[in-house]
RNA sequence: CGGAGCGUAGCGCAGUCUGGUAGCGCGUUUGGUUCGGGACCAAAAGGCCGAGGGUUCAAAUCCCUCCGCUCCGACCA
């Protein structure tokens, strides 16, 4: 392909708009435009990438005995309301009417599709187990697009279901998914890292998400060097160590009074005590119903973990009025010692077991309480204490010991176990060998392509640009022609050309009417992974210049124009 | 959805406080000189100053309404 004969418009200057380097990239090379917020449109060196990350993602999808299908984009709503989804996706989903009024979504996610195709494709255990999948775009009315393709309103996904006629099978088919998604993100030039994370609505089940580490990532990771735990802080336990109890014996608990102050921050600094002496009771509704968490006074409320424990459907923070009705007192001077209402469900973290000597809120405002004893002054048992806290940087692993440090992740991809949730509300369901009616088991499993594309360029650039990885690369090569002019130099250009794509190489010629520095910056900008020089001077010097777009310009190799195929296969 | 900021040429911005008829850099086009890491000179094209309404002799500039975008937070398969 020669330059002049596609599309490619540069910028010298950063996008106002945006704010990670990947972002600024993908629109400075040309590979993106934004039509509008949250909406790209890829121009063509964006598309070759893109079409290269479907086609690995296809290849091992393909591989790992996946067959691909394709559903549509409209998803009518009584799909959804099987599922009682309609509605419980709330405003994410994008919802449109037809003109008979009919309600379709445009699909953030094709769960109730694959599940009802399979239903009515699948009657049999002799067809099972059945893994199928799609490469289609997906909407989500995200509240804050941001950060160009990582979250848009619009975005290529490819989303596989398993259909399995047991447990074991169903299991059989997340590690055969783990796995290729193993080799798709290595095939793609990344490194990412699979870590635990939540099941969501789908309670305990087993499921991982593939991150790519990087500071711009928008999920938090706990992460242990020693065993090589990792999961999202939605998910990541800690080991809680027992509190100590204060010496030698705990006075009892007399109030003290704390005018004006509400956040820890500020009882702590009229107390001059350091937040760990407190303890921080915050209400939250769970189900209708009101419930009070303790937790340390430096710590942060898991609100997954807190909604798993308490089996909750819904959970939010309490409003004003039910804080003030539940405990007798505003936020801020809250505790676990004689609330206003004295069914009130309290629980508390694990870490708070034992502990004695805080300072708790003493249902009353303007007022604490100074040398509490959880297990003495509350009603707090031991099934009342679980792990309930957002994990920090220094805490304990709960498998090694070693102390934990938090990332930042990208997530690329996700396996999840789905259960029968979606194959029981569809009646999804097979005859087996004795012609009894089983549901079937199911999985789920996504890639987020345009993601990928942009987590590709977040983990691998520098300060000129990006530094694609051969395989999802626009092009592998670009043959800079300097002197376009100069038929003997043009006609080296043309053959290299011709020799790489009859090896199967993606190429481009860089033909333009430039000056040399020209060539150089969009080169090192776009990221082409190998750079053949051909110029006039070079080739009167002993031949074109071959070199990787990772190497130091000191690592140019000068070859003969014949030998130059040779050269450049064995660097990509 | 709360808080903050911004909408002026394809891109990045100044001009707005203090109203007087539109500017800079990059990019684009033409000509010339250059030519191995974003050259220089000359000329040119390109704007309903986000939209609508109001004030005024006069509005990019002041006032009102709406829309869009970005950031922080909340939320998030």
């Amino acid at each position: 392909m020669k330059w002049t004969k596609t599309l490619v418009q540069t910028l010298r200057e950063d996008p106002g708009d945006a704010e990670i380097d990947s972002h600024k990239l993908l629109v400075r090379a040309g590979l993106v435009r934004k039509v509008a917020g949250g909406l790209y449109a890829y121009l063509p060196l964006g598309m070759r990438t893109l079409r290269k990350i479907q086609q690995i993602v296809r290849e091992e999808m393909d591989r790992a005995g996946a067959l691909e299908v394709v559903t549509p984009v409209l998803q009518p709503s009584e799909l959804w309301r099987t599922t009682g989804r309609w509605d419980t996706m709330g405003p994410n989903m994008f919802k449109v009417k037809d003109r008979g009024e009919h309600d379709f979504a445009l699909g953030p996610t094709a769960e109730e599709v694959f599940t009802d195709l399979a239903k009515g494709v699948v009657s049999s255990y002799r067809q099972l187990p059945l893994t199928i999948y799609q490469i289609q775009w997906k909407f989500r009315d995200e509240t804050r697009p941001r950060f160009g393709l990582m979250r848009s309103k619009e975005f290529l996904m490819k989303d596989a279901y398993s259909f399995d006629v047991d447990a074991e099978g169903a299991d059989r088919s997340y590690w055969n998914m783990y796995h290729a998604y193993e080799r798709i993100f290595s095939r793609c030039g990344l490194k990412a890292v699979p870590v635990q994370a939540d099941g969501g609505d789908m309670g305990d089940s087993l499921t991982h998400e593939f991150h790519v580490l990087a500071d711009a990532g928008e999920d938090g990771i706990a992460w242990c060097e020693g065993c090589g735990y990792a999961a999202n802080l939605e998910k990541a336990e800690r080991r809680a160590d027992g509190a100590a109890a204060c010496a030698p014996q705990c006075a009892a608990f007399s109030e003290v009074a704390t005018p004006g102050a509400k956040t820890i921050e500020q009882v702590a600094a009229f107390m001059n005590l350091p937040p760990e002496a407190f303890v921080k009771s915050l209400v939250y509704v769970a189900d209708g119903r009101p419930v009070m968490v303790c937790v340390p006074g430096d710590r942060d409320v898991n609100d997954v973990k807190l909604k798993r424990f308490l089996g909750a459907k819904t959970l939010a923070l309490a409003d004003f009025d039910t804080v003030l009705a539940a405990t007798g007192a505003n936020a801020g001077s809250v505790g676990p010692v004689k609330p206003a209402d004295a069914s009130l469900r309290i629980v508390a973290d694990a870490s708070l077991k034992g502990a004695t000597g805080r300072i708790v809120g003493a249902n009353k405002d303007g007022f604490h309480l100074r040398d509490v004893d959880l297990a003495r002054d509350t009603f707090l048992k031991d099934g009342d204490f679980a792990d309930l806290i957002v994990v920090k940087e220094g805490d304990t692993c709960p498998h090694c010991g070693k102390p934990i440090v938090i990332k930042r992740g990208i997530e690329v991809g996700q396996v999840f176990k789905l259960g029968t949730k979606y194959s029981g509300a569809f009646k999804a369901n097979y005859k087996n060998d004795r012609l009894e009616e089983k549901t079937m088991i199911m999985g789920c499993y996504g890639v987020g392509v345009s993601r990928t594309l942009q987590a590709i360029i977040e983990q691998s650039h520098d300060a000129n640009g990006i530094v694609w990885p051969a395989a999802v690369a626009p092009y592998q090569v670009v043959i800079e022609l300097l002197d376009p002019a100069d038929a003997s130099v043009a006609k080296v250009a043309d053959d290299l050309e011709a020799a790489l794509e009859a090896a199967g190489v993606d190429v481009i010629v860089d033909d333009r009417a430039e000056r040399p520095g020209v060539k150089f910056k969009d080169a090192d900008l776009i990221g082409f992974p190998v750079r053949v020089v051909a110029g006039a001077k070079g080739l009167a010097n002993g031949g074109v210049e071959v070199k990787r777009r990772s190497e130091d310009k000191s690592m140019t190799r000068v070859v003969a124009p014949e030998a130059a195929v040779e050269t450049v296969m064995s660097l990509l």
